[in-house]
DNA sequence: AACAGGTTTGCAAATGTTTTCATAACCACC
DNA sequence: GGTGGTTATGAAAACATTTGCAAACCTGTT
């Protein structure tokens, strides 16, 4: 089936060599650092390789303390819109670097994390990025004890993590909760449905409820058991959910969601009961997805800098990989803005 | 930073092999097939693998002809709905066979492939996954010298690809566009809005197109221009190209979506417009994307079997990779299901 | 023509793993 | 305790690349 060098296998570099009257040495230049050999040697080399279809086996410089070119992102899902878009941009920064990405999802669980960082390990990639802030100790463990260059992304918590030298690249999730639940309470809601991510192996989950709920009881508001609710990370089944306790006796008069996906379903949730929004329930939800700008109405929301986050963490990965010695400050807490559109509007106070 | 071996780097496997007091061969077995090592000797590598914390190195078996344990995918994009649940089930199956998952995106630019194409050989995947069945002859050639086994997914076209060796893995996408485009003639229609995806690289967009369009005019009814618009696969500028067009003087009594994120955007469009779907205007998308069943109301739509590709493509990869001699049949065209909800209804054929 | 200085190249060693082949250890049975 | 037949292990070669060092090669100047 493949096309066959001259002892048998692919070609590797030392038919070209061969071929281009050279030694491999300088055939393994030519790719690295073009730049020192002469423009003679290049092009009959150029023309070796291109006459042999031989492409270099990035994999093999690993042996030699080289680098794959190949960086990791640990993330809970792909299967969601929540980070597409960072995904997208990590992955478009690190192409600009001349990086591959390898990716391994491990549906919200902290466990499988670990073995998926393992394998990682084992493909010697030459960062990793993994999201959130908690993981379980075996996975840092191993980072550390690889050195491997990693950053945790998603989420903020200032000084470093732990003490160890992994940098944060994310947004404050308490401060997202609390923007949303404070511009609820600023249009004078008192009785608001937390409609919430699961929190298991999930801490920016944990970290927006907390602070929503800060600032609602901060204001001396209780939030009794059944406004809170916790809701995977899916359309249908938030809708479901929160359909269910739009239906109660007492109907709440806003919705904070934990993210937009939430927050989309609690829109087709109100929908279907004949609930008008932003008229008779308000609606906010964190993140501004792309296309949340499209909903009818808008999604008021809090905007998350998700491509931001994707791109910077790509940018200091590859710098942790080509200055290992340096000591850059690669933490970045980033801002977030408080989106207003059409899905909330002040309570009725008459009621 | 790294914890180091004895000599300096990480621990190898000699330094594993050292500590035990084996030779670096039984170490290897040892990882690649445990049973035929005795269980005395198993045991004392266990405790020094552990002891020096040794991950083994993948990357360094390609050299003596091994596998990699890397399976790359080359997709349009991860930005976005649409291939996410496949991306998902790829990703799994492949987790089940212990291969991990090399992805890259090309943004619907079929030269930026051919680049992506060429990088993860020099990553020496053991497989490769496309989209679709058009592709640059360099990218083809490039798979075809490595000897890279491949699959063609997402769409189909009997009789392997140019008779060529790789099976193709998908669904007709002209018969897609053409169930859905029958089931609003049968349910009456006759002025029908085709709002489909751009069809530069993209070979799917292009066959559903022509289904659609095949079904009404063999049905004897002329689409004028100005009932054909094409549109990125963007809920919002969906939204407003397709709201633009419900704004002119005659309007269509259905939007035929080229898939489920147009017809979202379509729905939305209408909703903005005070068009009341189905009521006023019927919609039709493509996909069953997760979340389709939930909007309001629900999206009639034709499925496409996502999870089922990424399955089999895995599983087709994997059997392609270690059985290389083999001559299994690979190729499929999963059944296309019909999905009624509730965003179509008869035409109002007293006007 | 010789030389100095820098630039370009080749040699050979080193890298971490798998695999083939040979040998050593083990076991059951006589 | 010996024997034959497995079974488990070790030694060494092979793999494709990078790199430190030294040799060769230029270019321009005396």
């Amino acid at each position: 089936m493949a096309r066959l060098g001259k002892r048998g296998r692919l070609p590797g570099i030392v038919d070209v060599a061969n071929r281009a009257k050279v030694s491999p040495a300088t055939v393994s230049r030519y790719f690295n650092d073009p730049d020192i050999v002469r423009y003679r040697t290049r092009e009959r080399i150029r023309k070796a390789v291109e006459e042999l279809g031989y492409v270099r086996n990035r994999a093999m410089r690993s042996m030699v303390g080289g680098a794959t070119g190949c960086i990791g992102l640990v993330i809970p899902t792909i299967d969601n819109a929540i980070f597409s878009e960072m995904l997208q941009a990590f992955s478009s920064a690190l192409a600009t670097h001349g990086r591959t990405m390898l990716i391994a999802a491990h549906g919200y669980d902290l466990a499988r994390e670990a073995v998926l960082v393992h394998s990682l390990s084992e493909q010697r990639v030459d960062a990793l990025a993994l999201i959130g802030l908690e993981h379980r100790p075996e996975t840092l463990a191993q980072i550390e004890r690889q050195g491997i260059p990693a950053a945790m992304l998603w989420n903020y918590r200032p000084g470093r993590d732990r003490g160890r030298d992994w940098p944060c690249i994310g947004f404050d999730n308490e401060l997202a909760g609390r923007m949303a639940a404070e511009h609820l309470l600023a249009l004078g809601h008192r009785d608001i449905l937390f409609a919430t991510g699961e929190e298991r192996s999930n801490d920016r989950a944990a970290g927006r409820r907390k602070g929503a709920l800060d600032a609602v009881q901060g204001a001396g508001l209780p939030v009794p058991d059944r406004r809170r609710i916790s809701c995977p990370y899916d359309i249908r089944m938030s809708k479901e959910l929160i359909a269910r306790s739009l239906q109660a006796a007492s109907r709440p008069t806003a919705v904070f969601a934990g993210n937009d996906v939430i927050a989309q379903g609690a829109m087709f949730a109100a929908a279907s009961l004949g609930i008008a929004v932003p008229d008779d329930l308000s609606i906010i939800g964190i993140g501004d997805f792309r296309g949340s700008d499209a909903f009818e109405p808008g999604l008021t929301t809090v905007r998350v800098p998700a491509r931001r986050i994707g791109r910077l963490a790509a940018d200091a990965l590859v710098e942790m990989i080509d200055w290992p010695e340096a000591d850059f400050d690669h933490e970045h807490c980033c801002p977030l803005e408080l989106i207003v559109r059409g899905t909330c509007k002040p309570a009725d106070t008459t009621g």
